[in-house]
RNA sequence: CGGGGAGUGGCGCAGUUUGGUAGCGCGCUUGCUUUGGGAGCAAGAUGCCGCAGGUUCGAAUCCUGUCUCCCCGACCA
């Protein structure tokens, strides 16, 4: 291909609402244009990566056995309906875009095919011996995102690889799970990517184990927690450790000592000399249920400690039985919408009187109690005193009144020793969500009524798993994880091109026929290459080439008469000045190995 | 949805406070010179100043409404 014929429009300045490195230099590369918040146009030399990367990932998950299909994009909202989802994925701050077509009949764009294949499936898998399936497509996904950002990190519209897997059991479940997991260890390790696979929460999917595979980068969204023996990896929604010791409280008598104006941990400390993990702090949460009562949550952590909100809401989700549609912490006017009073906000202990709730209009009368390790564990503690500018100092649990249900309800942090070694800690990174494989289980089949006949002769829903990468994400990450100030690095398993001949004065004729004579030669050896070949000066020619980013150049200039050239990695700009047929056989030899 | 910011040529911005009929840099076109790290000179083209109302002799500028986009939080591949 040559430049001159690429399109190739490229930005000196940076666009005004790209954020993030990989963003701004895929729109300064000429890779993409926004259409609309969160839409993009892939331009041809980002299209040639979304290709690079689908090839490999249809050659891995072929390997594994899967079968590549391509599901619809409308979804009658029917489905949704049966699975439970439609409300939930519409309605308020749902995430699926639908409407109504000309019958007015009501239709979603698929924002993930779980309902679409699991129907699917049980139409056309009847029997044990058909099993085990795993189906996939390379498909745009649609999800009406609350707030699209850093280009094709979170759009509305994407691509994305997905894929569902139906078993008679669920061991065979795990064992293609596991087979997933090796197939994803090599997508991204062929991609030229370093991905961490963590421990994940498996958040509105559902479903038992699941796993995110995580893209390194400063700018990641989320939050991971590695060890330092390399032997635990978490999200930090999902990480579980070993919180710092206590600091033991010296040994007072119990009473209750007046604290004005110190309605915060750290009012309390600077006023007393406490330190905070001899403190508890105890939190107000209101959870929405599946049944649409509100319950209020009464947590006690450790006042050194924060709460996760994905641990809350799982162990809420599992107390109660029900899912959480949502889960807040309850604000002072919460309280006088709802007419309760008097609640002393900043000095709540654990033993907070149910009476209180007796008043209120829509919550449910009681107080779910739950406590964080942490807190379960001190033998004494200060806490508040359930009344206005008062603490309690040297509390026992034995002294307060009604048990919590004690289960891990904190951040880990870095710093914090590991579970499964105490000699190891965990460090932070922050990551980008590129893959995420879980197991369903049954909740989709049993939802859909999607089932097959078991040996026995019985009727039995499919044990599933579902598998997702994250395609254009993927691309951008790649630029994320490999870049300089100059521009893009691609890896070259998945750069638009290969190599890229600059030819530095297209005036000069014997430049130019030795360029085409390299190009050629690259060429008909099966590489992907590019001929810059426009009427440009060559300090542009170099700049547009270090930008976009292709892995190898080699540039044909001054010394061409006596038949040298340049060849230049780009990662590392190693520069080897080398005769033209050296140069050409040498690069092919290092891209076909 | 809550909080913050912005809409002026393809891109980046000034001009808005104090109304007087639109400007700068980059890019684009043509010519000459230059030719290894985003060249120089000269001549050009490109704007319903987001949209709709209003105030005014006169609106990019003031008022009202509306749409869109970006950033921070809840969502997630």
């Amino acid at each position: 291909m040559r430049v001159s014929r690429l399109m190739l429009v490229t930005l000196r300045d940076v666009p005004a609402d790209a954020e993030i490195a990989s963003h701004q230099l895929l729109l300064r590369g000429g890779y993409i244009r926004r259409i609309g918040a969160g839409i993009y146009a892939y331009l041809p030399l980002m299209w040639r990566v979304l290709r690079k990367i689908t090839a490999i990932v249809r050659e891995e998950m072929d390997q594994s056995g899967a079968l590549e299909t391509l599901l619809p994009q409308l979804h009658p909202s029917e489905l949704w309906k049966q699975s439970g989802r439609w409300q939930g994925y519409t309605a308020g701050e749902g995430i699926m875009f639908h409407l109504e077509d000309r019958q007015g009949r009501e239709l979603g764009l698929g924002p993930t095919h779980e309902e679409v294949v699991t129907n699917l499936a049980g139409d056309l898998l009847r029997s044990y011996k058909q099993l085990p399936v795993n189906l996939y497509q390379i498909q745009t996904k649609f999800r009406d995102e609350i707030r699209p950002r850093f280009g094709l990190m979170r759009g509305r519209e994407f691509i994305m690889k997905d894929a569902y897997s139906f078993h008679a059991e669920e061991n065979d479940l795990k064992s293609t799970y596991t087979a997933m997991d090796q197939a994803y260890r090599k997508i991204f390790e062929r991609c030229g990517l370093e991905a961490v696979p963590v421990d994940a929460d498996s958040g509105a999917i559902g479903g038992a184990a699941s796993q995110e595979f995580m893209v390194t980068a400063e700018a990641g969204e989320d939050l991971i927690l590695i060890s330092d023996d390399g032997m635990y990896a978490a999200n930090q929604e999902k990480a579980a450790s070993i919180p710092p010791a206590a600091v033991p409280l010296a040994d007072l008598d119990a009473e209750t000592l007046p604290t004005p104006q110190q309605g915060s941990i750290d009012a309390l400390c600077d006023a007393h000399g406490w330190h905070a993990s001899q403190i508890i702090k105890v939190l107000l949460y209101l959870a929405k249920l599946d049944d649409e009562s509100e319950q209020p949550v009464l947590i006690s952590l450790r006042g050194d400690q924060e709460l996760n909100e994905v641990k809350l809401i799982n162990a809420v989700s599992q107390i109660v039985d029900q899912s959480v549609l949502d889960c807040q912490s309850i604000s002072q006017d919460d309280f006088s919408r709802q007419g309760v009073l008097d609640i002393p906000l900043g000095f709540i202990g654990p033993d907070l009187d149910d009476q209180l709730l007796s008043e209120a209009r829509s919550w449910n009368p009681h107080f779910l109690r739950l406590a964080d390790h942490t807190a379960s564990n001190l033998q004494r503690f200060i806490c508040g005193a359930n009344k206005p500018d008062l603490h309690r100092i040297s509390c026992g649990w034995n002294d307060l009144q009604g048990t919590p249900t004690v289960l891990d309800l904190r951040n880990a942090k870095a710093g914090d020793q590991c579970l499964h070694n105490l000699e190891a800690h965990l460090v932070e990174k922050r990551g980008i969500e590129v893959g995420h494989i879980f197991q369903l289980g049954r909740k989709y089949s049993k939802a859909l009524n999607s089932s097959f006949t078991n040996e026995a002769g019985r009727d039995e829903p499919f044990w599933m798993g579902c598998y997702g990468i994250g395609i254009s994400r993927l691309a951008q990450a790649a630029v994320e994880q490999h870049h300089d100030a100059a521009g893009i690095c691609w890896p070259t398993t998945i750069a638009p091109f290969e190599a890229m001949v600059v030819v530095a004065n297209i005036q000069d004729e014997q430049q130019m026929a030795l360029g085409e004579q390299v190009y050629n030669g690259l060429i008909n050896a099966g590489i992907d290459a590019l001929l810059d070949d426009r009427k440009e000066r060559a300090g542009v020619k170099f700049k547009d080439a270090d930008l976009i980013g292709i892995p190898y150049r080699i540039v044909v200039g001054r010394d061409a008469s006596e038949g040298l050239v340049e060849l230049v990695r780009r990662s590392d700009r190693e520069m080897q000045k080398l005769p033209h047929a050296t140069a050409t056989s040498a690069l092919i030899g290092t891209l076909r190995p």
